[in-house]
DNA sequence: TTGTAGGCGTTATCAT
DNA sequence: ATGATAACGCCTACAA
């Protein structure tokens, strides 16, 4: 059986009240029930059952961490983020992912916002439309958006457009004009800015976007690149680099294929990804490509989230973080 | 302000207890006040209050996640597998990490047993001692170790032995004989299993066992292989192979080094990974490693949990999987 | 089939 | 400084 307060004010001989303010170090108690209240929760290993402490405070102290996919290396790195920052959090992290559950995102939203099972909620990169995400709104269960920006909630995210400029404009640096670029639809990745700094990159330096460089893949992994490079061999303005915004596995699918073909690279071709994940270090060569900080976001994820649970932040806060470009061999 | 029992009952003139019971599906209720009050629910937007229905019930539906370290690709990839068992899970997770926090291993046991805001826990590769896990016990919180065999608590783990064994006999089918073992005592890692396969399998072919050998490593990154190839490469015994339960990141670093060092591999130095990480195939050449099946290790650990914990299956069980040996191109 | 009443373990507001 | 007492929102006997 669970030790309670009431075990607790009985053999110190006192009321459950007294000994809640004790545990809860409020003031006004007298040094010596305090002691002996404590002694006793000590004896008795008292822990407060947090489920019904959260009913009384009408606060979980838990935050809800939503993500499309646990599989993305990116979402798992973002939740390492939110998980190690500094500050002594105090909150549960609860996880839901929002696929292949038999639950919408729509409605888990929904679910999460009403449910009062926490009391704000991290969503990486999910989908959701504005409508989708009135809900937390409505029910004031704050919220912060990672990696997508979201006028409609905080958010933090990263300049894709400035990285997809900056890994574009190294290429034309390096002499290229012919670059093709590799991207992926999925509902997570901003494609959209980090096409417009490609295109943005090439007309400053009065170089025409074709639309014939930019393929599309169908999801971001490596095979996807080996498909990609096919595609790039066949097309008809001979690209001499490729940047790759659908990520880094996608770009080492290019590199792999390349290889087999013979390609050196980059001299036959250069190639620049997009997150730096890991296996860009140990692939051949060495990738070059745009970094995310996605410990930082996550950091900063979870203080938002805090600072706005707690009331100290009230105010709409966008916080956009650096992209920075890591220059390895691939270009 | 949040839609309660009340609410419904008030508009639908029945009483709160009538409502609880339609919101459970209880029998023994007229279809017609069974309608009323869920058309009446759904136009509020009613959702029970979590927390609340958890302290009535003394059933939080939240199963605690608990990893030593959450940047360990294999802790990720097995709590990949527990979010998606195909079976349908009306629990919520929640994840708690033991590095870096202020609270140690053992404080937070202690916490999550007691506290009452799981109902089961599930750990990865926790270094806990039986002692220390003994609260879970105590308090009858179920508990499942993952990757870990304990005697003490119901468990899933894998045939370290027999996959080092396999690893090892690999080696010498290939004509090896001088074969080094490199590994790393962190605590989640069953190095001594591991060490014991690779030792049975030399002494099954009579190859004498040689301490010197074995080496360890600080840490399971790339450039704890990097420090152990220099160290291969002085080894007095001239190995002609090397077999890493360390892990694959660990022979990843050891294969690069062996390139720049101009050696050929798998000619020059034949080289056996552990696990089976992404990056395995993205190194050239290729990683020949040991498989852990780690989804199904999720998929086993939280199905065992969500048993335990609805009482259909009270026996201790411990449950091995088989790892699978991988042949690529490195040996 | 439905209502009454009590309890789950805390916290919080009054008195005293 | 402490004690009564009433929430918090839901569930569950038991009674009607």
């Amino acid at each position: 059986m669970q030790v309670t307060l009431k075990d607790i004010a009985q053999r110190a001989g006192v009321t459950s009240a007294t000994v809640s303010m004790v545990i809860n170090n409020k003031p006004n108690i007298s040094e010596k029930t305090r002691q002996k209240v404590l002694t006793i929760a000590r004896e008795l290993n008292y822990y407060p059952n947090a489920i019904a402490r959260g009913l009384a405070t009408r606060k979980s102290n838990a935050i809800g961490v939503i993500v499309p996919n646990l599989a993305s290396s990116f979402v798992v790195r973002v939740l390492q983020g939110i998980k190690s920052t500094n500050r002594d959090i105090d909150y549960t992290v609860q996880l839901f992912d929002t696929i292949g559950q038999n639950e919408t995102e729509s409605q888990l939203f929904q679910r999460l916002a009403r449910e009062r099972r926490i009391d704000g909620a991290i969503l990486i990169g999910t989908s959701g439309t504005d409508e989708e995400l009135k809900v937390f709104k409505e029910e004031s269960v704050p919220c912060v958006m990672v990696a997508r920006k979201c006028e409609f909630l905080d958010s933090v995210y990263v300049n894709n457009t400035q990285g997809a400029y900056d890994a574009t404009s190294y290429l034309m640096d390096k002499g290229h004009t012919s670059i093709a670029c590799v991207l992926c639809r999925k509902a997570n990745l901003p494609t959209d800015d980090r096409l417009a700094g490609y295109r943005n990159a090439l007309e400053h330096r009065n170089i025409s976007y074709r639309e014939e460089l930019v393929l599309e893949t169908h999801d971001d992994g490596i095979t996807d690149g080996v498909n990609a490079f096919a595609e790039l061999r066949g097309n008809s303005h001979k690209p001499t680099a490729v940047f790759v915004p659908a990520g880094d596995m996608v770009a080492i699918g290019i590199i792999k294929e390349a290889k087999k073909a013979n390609i050196s690279i980059p001299e036959g071709l250069a190639i620049v990804g997009f997150d730096d994940i890991p296996a860009a270090e140990v692939v051949e060569p060495l990738l070059t490509t745009v970094r995310q900080p996605k410990l930082e976001m996550g950091d900063y994820a979870i203080n938002m989230i805090i600072d706005k649970i707690e009331g100290r932040e009230s105010s709409k806060k966008h916080k956009e973080l650096m992209t920075k470009f890591i220059v390895r061999e691939s270009a």
